[in-house]
DNA sequence: GCCGTTTTCGGCCCGACTGTTTTCAGTCG
């Protein structure tokens, strides 16, 4: 059984949440915590990594003794120190911690005074009145216990960005009216274009805070007030999505901006930077004793600490800072820079719009070029198309760019790549596209190597130009397919092929660290729509957010060339 | 458990809010 890095973060989570609740050394649990969250985002697979002959213990925040545990798992499968933990703890206790309110501390109470082990046996607890009884406990918190663990019963979920979104706009409106607001800004993961938000998290410079959290709580749309306080305040919206609020002078706003858009690890390592300059770096400056000495603006805070400002979305402490400090920072895309869309169907299959509707939206949208990829036959659900159906939108293509003038539509197709590795369509149907873009819909459930052969293949075939959402995910719906996506990226450097980055809200795959990696290995990552109808080209921003966070520069990206030096690229991939 | 232009020990980011307390611990971001 291959053990991947998602396994061993895993184990790692594991035992940081077990040394929580054992009340052990915080600075020990945050050591976990973050050689799981290094381990996670690294791209490539640690045993690949070893094999090239890398040492562990170079890999920011794992040791000698981490590195050990690593090598044990990769071996074994097995973490004795964590087998260890598991016998002296309860899997229901971490179910505990992850209860709002509930940390470590009050967690250990209830299980040595109660002999509370799970959310279950707590809720009875704290129904039945004994919870109140614990010093240090009380009746507000009981009833407090109650309701919280009856929604995480409920289990609140991160959401979509794009979902977000529709809750964040209006409310950053309204906030924007109220006197006496000079900005207002989205901060946390909204602002670093994480593909979900947790919460979202609202800053507002102004210099009396009061009628600003008088309009927070009053806002029409607000289920319930959690906290409220002069400068901070959290409620709770009707669709459940909780909101912070934070409230600071004009002179701390980049300060305020910088610390509350994260990420933690983030913020951790640019405040220990401030702290080796004898400066103190909190929400409302940079401070030199007493004295402010920054925190206006963003530009302030990075250039105290002596580097360049570091754009949201590369706020991960994952080699953003020693890039800035290199002055090596990515000039990261912009959604003006796409010229283009290479992925996106019309009613001929499952879009809603005719061609003639997608191709006038994609250039009121300010594209120059748009590919038609309808789907193969295989995938019956879409209405996929056959071989005579193709041929016939390839005349009607053809028909309607003698008509279009600012915008020219490119002829493709995306073609389901069966479970032989083989296209659904025959090659002489192929060689009439511009682009052939290939797609796994079907047989998600293979092995590892069976799928990673499978796509492998598939990039082999003479017409194949680019792997479309190459991991299968959807968020919150279903997992990556597993497939060895170095292997993938390293193939489509030799092969000379190209990988999507699909902007749906839903997919957003292309993941942030395989982009960094096909980046790394010069591969083009091709930012599309996948659009259904003519309101989808919205969606590229999404994309664009994503390509963002994995340092992509226009350079990296496929359709920000024009027409003319596309076309190159698309036949530069042609055998 | 990690880390080092204070380098093998002694640090490890910093502040707001709540609730239970009469001055602060616990939790959160």
């Amino acid at each position: 059984m291959p053990i991947h890095n998602a396994d061993i973060a895993a184990i790692f989570g594991e035992v940081a949440d077990i040394l929580e609740i054992q009340n052990a050394n915080p600075f020990r649990i945050r050591a976990y915590r973050n050689a799981a969250r290094q381990i996670q985002g690294m791209g490539q697979e640690i045993r690949t990594y070893l094999e090239k002959g890398n040492d562990l213990t170079r890999l920011p925040g794992i040791g000698k003794d981490l590195a050990g545990k690593i090598n044990e798992i990769l071996e074994t499968g097995h973490c004795q120190a964590l087998d260890k933990l598991r016998k002296q703890s309860s899997p229901g206790l971490i179910d505990l911690l992850h209860i709002p309110g509930l940390g470590p501390k009050r967690v250990h109470t209830l299980f040595e005074e109660l002999d509370v082990h799970t959310p279950e046996q707590l809720l009875r607890a704290a129904r039945d009145g004994r919870v109140r009884e614990l010093s240090g406990f009380g009746e507000k918190t009981e009833q407090n216990i109650i309701k919280n663990i009856e929604e995480h019963i409920k289990h609140k979920q991160r959401i979509k960005i794009a979902v977000a979104g529709q809750y964040a706009e209006p409310l950053l409106d309204y906030l924007g009216k109220v006197k006496g607001a000079d900005e207002v800004v989205i901060a946390g993961s909204y602002r670093r274009h994480k593909e979900t938000v947790g919460d979202l998290d609202i800053l507002i410079s102004a210099d009396d805070s009061h009628e600003v959290m008088e309009a927070f709580a009053d806002y029409e749309e607000v289920a319930e007030v959690v906290s409220r306080g002069n400068t901070r305040s959290t409620i709770r919206l009707k669709n459940n999505l909780q909101v912070d609020l934070r409230v600071v002078a004009k002179k701390s706003f980049g300060a305020a901006l910088h610390y509350f858009t994260g990420s933690k690890a983030h913020n951790i390592a640019i405040r220990r930077r401030a702290q080796e300059r004898g400066l103190k770096l909190n929400e409302y400056g940079v401070f030199k004793g007493e004295k402010q000495i920054a925190g206006k603006t963003e530009e302030s805070v990075f250039k105290a600490v002596d580097l360049p400002w570091i754009a949201p979305e590369l706020r991960e402490n994952n080699g953003e800072i020693e890039a800035a400090e290199k002055n090596q920072l990515p000039e990261l895309v912009e959604l003006a820079d796409l010229k283009g869309d290479l992925h996106a169907h019309t009613i001929a299959t499952d879009g809603h719009h005719s061609l003639r509707e997608m191709a006038d939206a994609a250039q009121e949208f300010g594209l120059s070029y748009l590919a038609i990829t309808e789907h193969s036959k295989h995938l019956k659900i879409a209405h996929g198309l056959d071989k005579k159906q193709l041929l016939k939108q390839i005349e009607e293509i053809d028909a309607l760019n003698e008509k279009l003038d600012d915008i020219t539509l490119l002829k493709g197709i995306e073609v389901d790549i069966l479970e032989d590795g083989q296209p659904d369509l025959p090659d002489e149907v192929l060689q009439q596209l511009d682009l052939v873009i290939g797609a796994v819909h079907s047989q998600f459930h293979l092995s590892r190597k069976k799928q990673t052969e499978r796509i492998l293949r598939a990039m082999d075939h003479p017409c194949f130009t680019l792997l479309a959402h190459p991991s299968g995910r959807l968020l919150e719906q279903r997992d990556a397919y597993d497939v060895d996506m170095p292997r993938l990226i390293h193939h489509a450097k030799e092969r000379g092929c190209f990988l999507e980055l699909n902007a749906q809200p839903e997919r957003l795959d292309l993941l942030d660290v395989y982009c960094h990696m096909a980046r790394d290995e010069g591969v083009l990552i091709s930012v599309n729509s996948d659009a259904h109808s003519v309101n989808d080209f919205a969606n590229l921003k999404y994309g664009i957010g994503q390509a963002r966070r994995g340092w992509l520069e226009k350079k990296d990206i496929l359709n920000t060339h024009p027409l003319n030096q596309l076309r190159k690229l698309l036949n530069s991939a042609r055998q």
